[in-house]
DNA sequence: TATTGACTTAGACAAAGTCCAAGTTAGGAT
DNA sequence: ATCCTAACTTGGACTTTGTCTAAGTCAATA
């Protein structure tokens, strides 16, 4: 059983069939589906398993803090679980294919106070664009 | 007539009412409207107005540079009529709200070549992430 | 003021996501 | 090993956001 999988237990989850499903497809690096592209792979292994059942689950993860959602177009949210290690994200504006990366240093400490507007700063996203070698040839 | 109406006029476009009052709404600073907001606010000045010709007008105006699109959630785009300045966007993750800022250095800098995965890189868009007074109190 | 191609409109359609009532089941209790 | 039940899953209705089209309207030129 995936180390996912024993943290969800020990937080109260039910081990079902489908979460066990949902777990194994987003098992890997660089890995951004969509909740449509989750379902479509859950199904090859769970036939029967509902588009319901997939966003409640990558929900969850969510609000566990177990998978990350990643917004990088205007088009379907992404789940990332590669959530235990901070980064930001490389996009190709051509196929949309998507890299983790991870810039150096602190990206907060680029905005000066007297741009703050007063807010309690947590965190920053960044979105590098770009084209991929295949899309740039 | 605002200079925006007059860069338009200059690329051939017809000057109606409703594109007139898709523009006024735009105005502003840390002007960050959904598709349906600009709508909204259309309909007071033009009760007319359709839908699909928000959508439509938004899209050209994108299309000609005047106005950016940022996708801050995972809900509907927003439209920035700050395109002629180079900016990030600061959000409050408790109300939603948007400013405008300017953080120093080139973002680009931070990403080095072993992370760059043989793209080429046209830019990077960050959002930061927070609390505005009013959420933080 | 007549003409006409660009523009606008209502509504059908699509994609992404939420919600619910009814049926199923994982896992603790016996 | 079987029972019990709260937790989970399901299909489908519904919502939000956005796209598309055929038919009607009108801004700009002559
Ligand atoms: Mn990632
Ligand atoms: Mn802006
Ligand atoms: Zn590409
Ligand atoms: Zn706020």
């Amino acid at each position: 059983m995936s180390d996912l999988l024993v943290r969800l237990r020990a937080r109260g989850w039910r081990l079902t069939s489908q979460r066990r499903v949902v777990a194994e497809v987003l098992d890997g690096d660089h890995v951004h589906l969509t909740a449509d592209e989750v379902h479509a792979r859950a199904v090859e292994r769970l036939p029967e398993i509902s588009r319901a059942t997939v966003y409640n689950t990558l929900g969850e993860l969510v609000t566990l803090g177990e998978v990350l959602e990643v917004a990088t177009d205007g088009r379907a949210k992404r789940y990332d679980p590669n959530a235990h290690h901070a980064h930001q994200h490389l996009v190709c504006s051509g196929c949309g294919a998507i890299r983790d990366v991870h810039p150096q240093g602190d990206p907060l400490a680029a905005l000066p106070a007297a741009e703050r507007y007063g807010f309690v700063i947590s965190g920053a996203d960044i979105t590098y664009r770009g084209l991929c070698p295949d899309c740039s040839r």
